[in-house]
DNA sequence: TCGATATCTGAAGAGCTGTTCAGATATACT
DNA sequence: AGTATATCTGAACAGCTCTTCAGATATCGA
């Protein structure tokens, strides 16, 4: 966090720098820099998706609505485990549930996480 | 693909389950699960874009091409760190590279990869 | 050639992540 | 009521990740 380097504003002027920067470039890609909040909720959810027991389930669930057990038996793990990750995805607004009884059925939260799990597999495929 | 059959389905009659699963769509889930391969690569991809240092590097570089001086001081942390991730995001073809002399200017790999920064910030402007 | 600089690399440590285990909660059935 | 089942939760541990530090490599200019 403590940086030596450019601790200034991006204003044009600022040649502190004795090194090989180029000043106009990083002002130009600084201003493109999403700030921390929208960093931090892009890679919170890229996180969410970059793990294969939850790719797995997810991928299970664009298929079907399948409650915990049927989870645990598609991916190969412990239901425990199986709630344990659903429970990130439910925080993270990528599945929604719906309780019958003692059973409770996942599905994907809605189209967009759809498409989202798609493409990404679909990436991969190539 | 919705083939309801009363037994047998993907699972060789083994009944070895008394609990809640759901054979046909579990079978369901299972066929339309990505092979590990598949699965790996997609969230190799997905972890590479799950970390905010990796998402800034590779923002910063969607608005220009950059040396790794300047993209440290786009996000504030020594150069050598940067180098590091930049060749975790080189092996996972994510960027590419020009070297000039002593300076070596990186560069999104490719518009699909600039598609989905993009796509992965603004899903998280929203 | 030499020295300076830009980038890369290896080792090491703090911090985070995902699974397991044990137990808690909630609901259906008798 | 009591029991069985489906899911959830907390604690703990191994394994991975990211940064830092120190040093190596490569290229330019004198």
């Amino acid at each position: 966090m403590s940086e030596a380097a450019g601790q200034g504003a991006a204003v044009p002027g600022d040649l502190c720098e004795v090194s090989c920067v180029h000043p106009e470039a990083v002002a130009q890609a600084r201003a493109a820099l999403p700030d921390e909040a929208h960093v931090a909720a892009a890679t919170g959810f890229l996180k969410l998706l970059g793990d294969p027991t939850r790719l797995k389930l997810l991928s299970a669930l664009s298929a079907a609505e399948l409650c915990v057990c049927d989870l645990a038996a598609v991916v190969g793990l412990s239901e425990s485990a199986v709630s344990h990750q659903l429970r990130l995805l439910r925080t993270g607004r990528l599945v929604a549930f719906r309780k019958a009884g003692r059973v409770v059925y996942y599905r994907l939260a809605d189209e967009h996480v759809t498409a989202l799990i798609r493409s990404a597999l679909d990436h991969a495929r190539e």
